[in-house]
RNA sequence: GUCCCCAUCGUCUAGCCUGGCCUAGGACACCGGCCUUUCACGCCGGCAACAGGGGUUCAAAUCCCCUUGGGGACGCCA
């Protein structure tokens, strides 16, 4: 029986959460909820200069609308910082590590010079053997230092990664990292180590571009005595020119596509999608479901390429699938942003509402559709498309006693239901010897502006009869004046 | 440049570990067709890949080596 599964995400608050760092989180998220384990965040929030609590903030808000959250933390290791002073200093006692008192331009000029030379730039140690009176007069003179790990000169550090192969380096190939900045503020490899140490993490799952820290990361355990948890470096997303995903790529911040009307279901189901394979012919997939299935050796090595169609498409499944209910919120979102929205859809006409979105989700990829190609089914105001009075808008006169004549039918009626409207429109349709598609054609843009729609008498019923008549009215008129020849 | 990793359709991937069932499977995209009052959905079909070269073997997408290509890391950032 192995100990019980801990993993964390540990973002750092110098951005947005991005597309990565979700993918990140999710696959943590997942292994820890199918092995009962524990999810923690963690903020890791060392770099002052770069960090913000605005932006952990907003992190967080992310993580839980994609669904995941966390059962310990957040913990910030801003305020942890003494923890890491210690163990540094504890480590220089042991002799496992030193005080370096190199300023920064002195390491820059170095690292300048030698990439002018075209080779590799490792820290030369020149602080790695100062004698006792070199430190104790640095110390009595107050120079600022920082503290470096110390490296065997000798050894090959192995680590057997769980998603990638075996890994190997030499020792030679590391310099003497720094463990605590001159500021006394811990760096990546320090915090990061005892921290997930600490809270007993069992398996770091990070991304791709951390597998060069890990070498230096095992020695630090070591070092330290500590256990040494499990890696899986999970392969990076790349944007369409095949190197890593960045802002340059566009959208890459998680809230654009909250914002843009993506279902958070269906984009962690995108997520899992680059560099995991479910392995079942299920093409869709619940956050229940990705539970049940998900394993670490299901995920892949190679870097995945974002493609925003497949999203759109995953996207576009989950409204379908999904019941109003569950997209009416979003929906009302998206109309107030489109100025279309009125009380009484979460009132008096919410059943009518609901109907409204449950007939038209199945053709929607966006919830922005809803406002946008579905804007004449919530408000009067809207314009007939190009295309729509291209194709059906045509000067004939037996479509337009067709149309005067189902107007006025219609008119009669006490209620346009479904039945009666069909019932009417095709009777008409034979008796001016028009074909039926031509006057449902007609009568769809008339409708509803475009040459798409759902079934026409599920609209009619839809829009009712005041609606209905009114709209037939104007685009008799405009048929009048602008149809086609 | 140095080190590390990776390499199957345009894209996400199955198959690789434990060679033969692979004339390489699925999905997105794309192109046809059917259904239909339109579109979408759905259904049917098509296009399309083992990076290249050497080995090993009766047999290689699968194992080994080289080349090429791609990515990542080379900070007192994380």
């Amino acid at each position: 029986m192995g100990k019980k599964v801990r993993v964390r995400f540990a973002p750092s608050p110098t951005g947005y959460l991005h597309i990565g760092g979700a993918r990140t989180a999710l696959f943590n998220y997942l292994f820890a909820r199918r092995n009962g384990g524990v999810f923690i965040l963690r903020i890791e929030d060392t770099d002052v200069e770069r960090s913000s609590k605005e932006l952990s903030d907003v992190i967080i808000e992310d993580l839980k609308w994609l669904g995941m959250d966390f059962d310990e933390g957040p913990i910030y290791q801003s305020e942890r910082l003494e923890i890491y002073r210690n163990v540094a200093e504890k480590l220089v006692e042991e002799g496992k590590a030193y005080r370096c008192f190199c300023n920064k331009e002195e390491l820059e000029r170095k690292r300048e010079e030698a990439r002018k030379k075209g080779v590799p730039y490792k820290y030369d140690g020149t602080c790695r053997n100062l004698t006792e009176d070199e430190i104790k007069r640095n110390l009595r003179e107050n120079k600022p230092y920082a503290i470096r790990f110390k490296v065997p000169q000798e050894g090959i550090i192995r680590f057997k990664d769980v998603v990638q192969k075996k890994i190997e380096v030499k020792c030679s190939e590391l310099e003497d990292f720094v463990l605590l900045r001159s500021d006394g503020y811990p760096t990546y490899h320090l915090s990061c180590v005892v921290d997930d140490s600490e809270m007993g993490i069992t398996h770091v799952i990070r991304g791709a571009d951390h597998i060069s820290n890990t070498p230096k990361q095992i020695l630090l355990y070591r070092a330290l005595g500590r256990d040494i948890p499990k890696f899986a470096h999970i392969p990076l997303i790349l944007g369409p020119d095949r190197t890593r995903l960045s802002k340059r790529h566009g959208a890459t911040a998680v809230s654009k596509y909250r914002e843009d009307g993506f279902l958070p279901e269906a984009f962690a189901y995108f997520l899992a999608l680059m560099g995991w394979s479910p392995r079942t012919n299920k093409k869709i997939l619940t956050m229940d479901e990705m539970i049940e299935l998900f394993d670490l050796k299901d995920v892949v090595k190679t870097n995945a390429m974002f493609d925003l169609k497949k999203l759109e498409w995953i996207n576009g499944k989950f409204i379908s699938s999904l019941p109003p209910e569950r997209l009416l919120p979003d929906v009302v979102n998206v109309l107030k942003k489109y100025n279309l929205f009125r009380e009484e859809f979460l009132g008096e006409k919410r059943d009518w509402f609901l109907k409204g979105i449950d007939l038209l989700k199945i053709r929607y990829r966006r919830i922005e559709d809803f406002a946008t190609l579905g804007r004449a089914y919530f408000s009067d105001d809207f314009s007939y498309s190009e295309e729509g009075i291209e194709k059906y808008f045509k000067k004939d006169d037996a479509l337009m006693d067709a149309l005067v004549e189902i107007l006025n039918e219609y008119s009669l009626l006490d209620e346009l239901d479904l039945e009666m409207s069909e019932k009417i429109l095709r009777s008409v349709a034979e008796k001016y010897g028009v074909k039926s598609g031509d006057l449902i054609g007609a009568i769809r843009v008339m409708l509803t502006g475009h040459v798409v729609a759902p079934g026409i008498f599920d609209v009619i019923e839809f829009l009712g009869k005041d609606r209905v008549l009114k709209r037939l009215q104007r685009g008799i008129q405009f048929l009048k004046s602008y149809g086609k020849e």
